[in-house]
DNA sequence: CGGATCATGAGGTACGTAAATCATCAATTC
DNA sequence: GAATTGATGATTTACGTACCTCATGATCCG
């Protein structure tokens, strides 16, 4: 056999099955090469000191020169050294545990759906030693929320994501949970100036601001009102895209009304009555700002109308609701946030935290926006 | 010491720092857990088996009864053991080796940002054991493309990802190269009856219908003529695009006159006398669809025009003119592909194929479409 | 000058799976 | 009944990093 020390120098050792016979697996393709890496004993050798002063520069642990640290470095550089994931991952027997705290999601099928994707993360993700757990809390209450959050120990956890609502008991909560020295992103929705990590989600001023940008050009000059529909005020984000669309509809579309904000609570059967008033109270109503969930009772509405047709809609998040209005034409667009995008940042992010990993940066997430002729 | 045949119960072995402080790494949030997993042996002892059938049953080697595999089976079911991702990879010293042929990228920003994606990705998978090279060609030169494809040999890179032309030699190419065993995913542009993997990119159908959607309900019932411009029909994504958005306006939008598509060979100035001449030649010019690069072109005719204003664009591809044109109102929309998603969605389908896993689908690559009002 | 601290080396074990080798024992085949 | 084949066990080595312990010489400090 070959010894560690006996071996050749990394560049050239590339062999495969000796044999030449393929191994194993049937039929497949088989594609990967066995390779001679380059280990920390190359660096330790180049540098001319030990595996374990290696070791020590590339974990920064102290009691290492200065003029040794370097040149460990530039051995480092010199053969181009890269810690091999996997086995820093295995030599590390560490485990990664989350906590997503998520509205009950009864009649709310965005919310369903991102609890969907994160059970698909946490199976996606288990062999990778990252264990995620589910805690529910009940919608829109935010002294729930706190129950929840205050629960959580830095033991049994060491991030949480949470969809949460925009108030001050709950920005407490997430202070002092940070304060437990565990790792908090807050997901969809922003709680303002709280010492979560990040928030995971899309721009939703952005989001606003395009609403407001293809109605007012799909109404073509067109003048008349618009309503506006969110689920709650609580809710960061919902405010955030109303804060987008008006700013942009008094800049750009100065032709066009907005109604007073009327809130549905991401309900469908409370939205209905509340659209089909603003229906027959104003027969200039023109366009419909959908902001949150909801969405049928604001289909079931127009339809129930007969003006699906002359009212522009743009709504929130694809499902198999909005999708539906969008094909018949009683929706205009839909903007769309991908929850599975969501969930793995989210993880990211926390992950980046929990391994001490300073300015992380997670990617946004992007903003979707489907018309009839672009649906996936 | 404790050995590995002493161990209590994988269920309640779960233990941190016996001294209680912490270790290491200046001021971090140290976060994980140590943790006693589920391991093979644990199967084993399950099952009632030894070590090896058990690797023979998870390795789907032969020379297990059907008998002790489903004993093996149920085990690992009731234990929940998931084999450690990062210990398999450590075994297998395997190393991945793909290579991304994509056209030489001197004046197309597109290509140059792609290049780029490519270059970090690189980077980015080098301690995942993940080797990228890239090779350039001659762009439309599908005779130089076959030279680099011919060129390619099974020892050297299990898979590629090439951006290619759709001719009869690239074809021909590419279904060799797969005869050899190497893997090959077309990137962008697909290559049609081809053996190749998957095509990875946006649906260019659906980019073309909404390019067409957006105009037509941009111009609100403006009657007039449209523009058509493609960098070459011999890529497929540009035929796409233009199939798309001739079928959607025919449909939709009928009072809408298509030119004929001219074709700027992706080149700025190629395309700019071309859109110019059409600006010219047509007073009743009302929109323009770009499929391909070369923008700068179109920008600089339409501004020297002064129809800027009067004239809706829809154009591809977030570059840096195309982003500026938009926030000048030259622009209406912009269809944008994430060319880090796509490199990142080649290189988990080359992997995929490389490592025999059957019936992997890519996930779908995103159209993000951009107003002034949503860029990022 | 004796003890303390620092920089480093030497050598190990652990992590969990892959995969190879060799040895059994039983069933099947001729 | 001997030879072959199949199923299984037992045992090892390798993968590359993390991290621990102990030893050693040097330097520093009062």
């Amino acid at each position: 056999m070959i010894r560690a020390t006996d071996r050749g120098p990394a560049v050239t050792a590339v062999c495969r099955d000796p044999a030449g016979n393929a191994r194993g697996r049937a039929g497949a393709a088989e594609g990967a090469v066995r390779v001679r890496r380059v280990t920390i004993r190359d660096v330790a050798a180049e540098a001319g000191v030990s595996l374990a002063t290696v070791d020590r520069v590339l974990n920064d642990r102290k009691g290492v020169s200065a003029a040794t640290i370097s040149r460990v470095r530039a051995a480092v550089d010199h053969l181009d050294f890269r810690r091999d994931a996997f086995a820093a991952s295995l030599a590390t027997s560490r485990e990664h545990r989350f906590l997503f705290v998520l509205p009950e999601s009864g009649r709310n099928s965005f919310m369903a759906n991102l609890d969907r994707e994160v059970q698909a993360a946490a199976g996606r993700l288990a062999d990778q030693r990252i264990r995620i757990r589910r805690v529910p809390y009940h919608e829109f209450n935010d002294a729930d929320l706190c129950r929840v959050l205050d629960g959580i120990s830095a033991e049994e956890c060491m991030g949480v994501a949470v969809v949460a609502v925009d108030t001050p008991s709950v920005r407490e909560a997430i202070n002092t949970l940070v304060g437990r020295g565990v790792g908090v992103v807050t997901l969809v929705s922003d709680v303002t100036p709280s010492r979560r990590l990040d928030c995971i989600g899309i721009n939703n001023m952005s989001a606003g601001r395009v609403a407001a940008s293809l109605i007012g050009r799909f109404l073509g000059g067109r003048a008349g009102k618009i309503a506006t529909v969110a689920g709650s005020l609580v809710l960061f984000d919902h405010a955030d895209r109303l804060h987008g669309f008006n700013q942009t509809m008094a800049r750009e579309f100065p032709q066009l009304l907005i109604l007073p904000v009327i809130e549905g609570r991401d309900d469908s059967a409370a939205t209905r009555p509340l659209v089909a008033g603003l229906l027959a109270q104003h027969p200039d109503l023109v366009g419909i700002y959908s902001m949150g969930a909801g969405n049928r009772g604001i289909i079931e509405a127009l339809e129930a109308s007969g003006r699906q047709r002359d009212v522009v809609v743009v709504a929130h998040e694809l499902t198999a609701h909005s999708r539906r209005a969008l094909i018949a034409g009683t929706f205009d667009a839909v903007i769309h946030q991908e929850a599975a995008d969501e969930v793995e940042n989210a993880v990211r992010a926390l992950k980046a935290f929990a391994d001490g990993q300073v300015g992380y940066v997670p990617p946004r997430v992007r903003i979707d926006i489907f018309v009839r002729d672009n649906l996936p």
